[in-house]
DNA sequence: TGCCAGGCCCTCTTTAGGGCCTT
């Protein structure tokens, strides 16, 4: 059974479908272990137009929208490529929305749970000075993933942060490989509790060790 | 310059307000 993760990012007209923003481009990237093991990225035809903002923020015009595949379609293939992983993005409120959005309007059902790198990281690296995703790159000295605010990029950036998490996890609190329901449960603990919580996880995890399991 | 949405979190809180994060 695969314990990959999907690491999903959106480019967007806006800042929520709910106000008709849409999707301009998605990349998923494939993480097994903190490595990258696969990736899809493809820019979608929905005929929004794209706000001369966006554009400067992203690099996505009009024009490179007119001759994309259509989004239904790349939708679809974006959801054969997740299969049933478990996915994560970085301020997963707004990339889940776009998921869900953009899957029903190409007739697909959203059923992966998400996991979110902001609510992670403000309680692995609470003394950070900022959780968006360029200044945790920085603070962590991840290495460059190419162009902030393209999809691609952004989605290896948040799954390097994911790797890095899972690594700090592994090596301060002596926990296995966390899996994505382990990652779940700990950003639904609040920063106060997140300590005695890892704590609790790693003497549970000692103990099973013990046991041969 | 600050607002625009939505959800989550923190705290000088819980009958609330303000900040952060995403495009």
């Amino acid at each position: 059974m695969s314990s990959a993760i999907a690491v999903i990012d959106f480019e967007t007209t806006g800042m929520t479908p709910t106000q008709g923003a849409r999707a301009t481009e998605v990349a998923i990237v494939l993480l097994e272990q903190g490595r990258v093991v696969d990736r899809f990225q493809s820019l979608m035809q929905t005929g929004a137009w794209v706000s001369p903002f966006i554009t400067d923020l992203t690099g996505i015009t009009n024009e490179m929208l007119r001759t994309a595949p259509p989004a239904a379609e790349v939708m679809c293939d974006a959801a054969r490529f997740v299969g049933s992983a478990p996915m994560v993005a970085h301020n997963a409120a707004f990339d889940s929305k776009f998921w869900q959005a953009e899957l029903e309007l190409a007739g697909e059902p959203a059923t992966q749970p998400f996991a979110c790198t902001v609510l992670l990281s403000r309680r692995i690296y609470q003394q950070a000075p900022s959780h968006s995703l360029g200044n945790l790159a920085r603070y962590l000295q991840l290495p460059s993933t190419g162009r902030a605010h393209r999809a691609l990029a952004d989605a290896e950036m948040a799954a390097a942060l994911l790797a890095r998490m899972q690594q700090d996890l592994c090596a301060r609190h002596a926990l296995p490989w966390p899996e994505h329901a382990l990652l779940m449960q700990l950003q639904r603990c609040t920063k106060a509790k997140v300590n005695g919580w890892l704590l609790e996880q790693a003497g549970q995890s000692l103990l099973a060790s013990q046991a041969g399991f």
